[in-house]
RNA sequence: GGCCCCAUCGUCUAGCGGUCUAGGACAUCACCCUCUCACGGUGAAGACACGGGUUCGAACCCCGUUGGGGCUGCCA
């Protein structure tokens, strides 16, 4: 096919090395840098050392109709006599990406921004093998904080990863459709469905888009939140059965079920949450040295106070748990919010976490008195 | 260097000549809710890169400047 272009003289053969035009170049001061057409009337034939070329017309320019762009009009002085053939008869990315459409009947071509100074070039293919072009349409790149088009090298971007950290695919996509697209009324939670309804190629936005991961997170929390119950707990397993303290017991899953609420307001990640769970999960907790020292140790009294009481509770669950709790605050006027901290943070590990009641309810009450008492007394030594 | 593309809060965006004292979302901060954390709620701070035009009137149109990105291979 290529070779047809010899014919209608739109192509010619060339054996100029890169070094040779560089030279030419240098010794003419010539302003651009590109292929200088020193072979164009020569006539050459194949040869093992000869590369084909095609023709650019030395006079008038070249249009792109891009629906996201619109005319990209270049001047045919400013493209380079591009190489079709290699010496070897490979053919290169425009002119196999041409005939490649042409034998496809390609309607719309649909890529990144960077392809868009190389277009013209399969324009110009188009037009000399009597085709029209298809309809091109270049959408924005994305970009890193430094405002660098993102690369597979330098930045993280494998969906995989995102997977594994927990990272739902229908965020994802909503997320990432909004980059550079919005719908009509600006709304951004909007299903796979109501995209692709509402998307048109012509109200893509022009400028790079930043890929903020914080935002993304967010969607996935708000997708996460919206989980049944069932779903998170389906969804969740997998990042459970990284941690050696889980066993997926039926028993275990029914409790998962019952933290399901309260943990999925308190992810945005899913691989969030077995930190979340691991204090009911797991056989131990250990609670860092400074920490116990400083919040837990002045208040060993406290401890065996609740491990006490929760010994003498009839039932072991976060009413019952809450109760005592609260007149335990009332009659030792300490606050809820300060009583419970140093309780928490021993038989957690952690500051924060879920709600307490609910988390000694599952995590149960053999388990919870011991951490209490065997705190109680590390606070003595 | 040459050529191409781009330019509204820190970020993603709405805006397509008057409705803009520029709207929303993430992030930030404050307050409320509250057993911690979170969720949720309320509020605050925060942008039209600059300079010329065009016009009765410019974030919106034109030109230039600056800035950013991309392309510039016998890679894809």
């Amino acid at each position: 096919m290529a070779l047809s272009l010899i014919e209608k003289g739109d192509a010619y053969y060339c054996d100029c090395r890169r070094e040779d035009v560089e030279e030419r170049n240098k010794a003419s001061q010539r302003t651009k840098q590109g292929y200088d057409g020193y072979c164009r009337e020569r006539n050459l034939e194949k040869s093992p050392t000869t590369v084909l070329r095609y023709k650019v017309p030395a006079e008038g320019a070249t249009t792109v109709h891009d629906l996201v762009r619109g005319e990209v009009v270049v001047a045919n002085e400013n493209i380079d006599d591009f190489v079709l053939l290699k010496a070897n008869d490979a053919p290169l990315f425009v002119l196999a990406n041409v005939v490649d459409d042409i034998d496809m009947k390609i309607s719309h071509v649909l890529r990144a921004e960077e392809h868009l100074p190389n277009t013209p070039k399969a324009v110009l293919l188009f037009n000399s093998f009597g085709e029209v072009a298809p309809y091109f349409a270049h959408v924005p790149v994305l970009v890193n904080e430094k405002r660098q088009k993102l690369s597979k090298r330098r930045d993280r971007v494998a969906v995989e990863d995102f997977k594994d950290k927990g990272f739902l695919p229908e965020a994802m996509i909503n997320y990432l459709a909004l980059l550079g697209w919005s719908p009509k009324d600006n709304r951004e939670f909007m299903t796979l469905d109501e995209m692709t309804r509402e998307f048109a190629i012509e109200d893509v936005g022009h400028s790079p888009s930043f890929f903020d991961e914080k935002k993304m997170e967010h969607f996935n929390g708000v997708y996460i939140r919206a989980l049944s119950d069932d779903d998170f707990v389906e969804l969740l397993i997998p990042f459970l059965e990284k941690a050696d303290w889980w066993q997926g017991s039926a028993e275990n899953r029914a409790k998962l079920l019952d933290l399901a609420s309260i943990t999925k307001e308190r992810v945005s990640l899913l691989g969030q949450a077995p930190d979340l769970l691991m204090p009911i999960f797991a056989p131990k907790v250990t609670v860092e040295e400074a920490l116990f020292e400083k919040e837990v140790a002045p208040h060993a009294e406290l401890l065996s106070q609740v491990a006490t009481l929760c010994e003498n509770l009839a039932e072991f669950d976060a009413a019952s748990i809450e109760a005592t709790l609260r007149d335990l605050s009332t009659t030792s006027e300490i606050p809820l919010r300060k009583l419970q901290s140093p309780i928490r943070i021993a038989t957690t590990g952690a500051k924060a976490g879920l709600p307490l009641f609910e988390l000694w309810q599952h995590a149960g009450r053999t388990v919870i008195i011991e951490r209490l008492t065997s705190s109680a007394k590390n606070a003595e030594k």
